[in-house]
DNA sequence: TGAATAGTGTCTGTGAGACAATATTAT
DNA sequence: ATAATATTGTCTCACAGACACTATTCA
């Protein structure tokens, strides 16, 4: 038990923060974006693909693995200063949509020591980026298969093409809340498994009864596209007529049009905010 | 830069796990329930509080201030164990709603040293516990109010009584997310006016789209008990058919009924599970 | 009897799902 | 002309909001 102290300052001068054992923290960041690739056909849409950004470490732990961009938080820094610290350098964007999403703490989550994981999303355009990423880092195309048991999520970066499941099971009756573990997993380290499946969740849920979407989407775009990015999210196609209805009220129609294939341009659009 | 290793055991064999500076991290809960309490009328049914657990702290730093239940994640446990490990010293209770809330890291929000806050939210039915209390602990009723751009709290519990004030901030157009900041405070130490805000959000969202509200309640309860957990919770007045509506689905009708006032009595029911 | 809660019936408007129909383009 | 996407119209059904009405109890 602590000693007496007349004041608060007294107690500060005195205490002797090397009395518990203390532990690091990293930050790691899902950044999720949309990808595009070419269809044979020409009149069709561009295909697109729910994607993660990926790094491959190139020292140990876990050395030629892939993992999340992330890195440890500074004594001096906020989890989320060090999460913007990691996407400028991975990235060299500003204003990123970056929300916290869960901290992992197994006790035996990194080999090394006691290390637990703040993880964010990050949401990004992929127009905005230009293509030079570092060469260790790589946008997986991500197809995702979820069912009440468990996760499937197949990446995908045109060289390598791998799969992670996770089990689920349901935490208690009052919610959909699920424990997460990880069935199969050979290329990515850590628990990164978890975040990816996390993070995926989250937005998916986001995705229902906010404007995250926007965030995917460069400044004009066509409401096929934004369709399309809905539903490459969800996992299932939606109504056109029923889209158009929820979507009407958060964009604004510009004269600017797009026209690319065999068949009728389309007006370009702008996100215009929430509701009003 | 590392030196090069031939494997993994031999980087791990030789990491030096000092070369960082570290950190501490807590576990902080915030235990909601719903309390009620006599009304003057004796045709009227008894008034319901949401309610928080606070300890009055008997040491330094914030000595004699009020905070949510806690301490110090040990660096063989995960904050969940801790988080267990709390609510079951302060409750006695094993099998009580248990949630990851959001992690504090602020870097000035503990005047020891840096450390940072690991949050879960708890939900306990108030009948569950027997009424004896650690001499320092004291469930606080909160009354409520929130727009656009504050938060107002008032905890009282009997003795005392006091206000919380939180400024919202929105942080992007395409949702609602908010930064929270204490705009007034007396009574609580740390940031944990951020943490009860977060905890009471996190609650008012899932209600309306989860059962967590059945974790609140005994197993028999009546329909107008259960809606006067949602009203306080939501702050808001709900239409009797339709509450009906929505929740007949989750509950079964026993053959008990409770007989309580000058008033019909009310059968009682019991939580069934999510929908089918 | 009256005040209070318990419980049910029903009307109406909104909005999502479903499907049909029209418009426009490049090949 | 045709395949593809763009865009709009409309029907129906489910459901939430609103309000009215009946039932039952105790002082």
């Amino acid at each position: 038990m602590d000693k007496d102290y007349a004041s608060e300052e007294e107690f500060l001068k005195n205490y002797d923060s090397s009395k518990f054992e203390k532990l690091s923290a990293t930050v790691d960041i899902a950044i999720f974006s949309v990808a595009s690739s070419k269809q044979d056909n020409y009149r069709k849409l561009n295909n697109k693909h729910f994607s993660v950004l990926l790094v491959k470490r190139n020292r140990y732990p876990f050395k030629d693995m892939w993992c999340l961009p992330g890195g440890f938080m500074g004594i001096d820094e906020t989890s989320e200063e060090a999460a913007k610290r990691v996407l400028a350098r991975e990235t060299n964007l500003k204003n990123i949509y970056l929300e916290q999403l869960y901290t992992f703490d197994d006790v035996k989550r990194d080999p090394r020591m006691r290390i637990i994981s703040i993880s964010y999303v990050a949401l990004v355009d992929k127009n905005r980026l230009d293509d030079t990423l570092f060469d260790n880092a790589s946008w997986f195309n991500m197809e995702i298969e979820e069912n009440d048991k468990e996760i499937k999520v197949n990446l995908d970066n045109g060289e390598e093409n791998f799969d992670i499941f996770i089990r689920k099971t349901l935490k208690e009756l009052t919610t959909d809340r699920y424990k997460y573990t990880i069935k199969k997993n050979e290329k990515l380290a850590f628990d990164h498994p978890l975040t990816i499946a996390s993070g995926i969740n989250r937005i998916k849920n986001k995705l229902e009864y906010t404007d995250v979407a926007f965030n995917l989407m460069p400044e004009y775009f066509t409401l096929g596209e934004l369709q399309q990015v809905y539903e490459v999210i969800l996992g299932k196609k939606l109504l056109d007529p029923a889209f158009r209805r929820i979507i009407a009220s958060k964009v604004e129609k510009t004269d600017k049009e797009r026209i690319d294939g065999g068949h009728r341009p389309s007006k370009l659009y702008r996100y215009r905010g929430k509701n009003l």
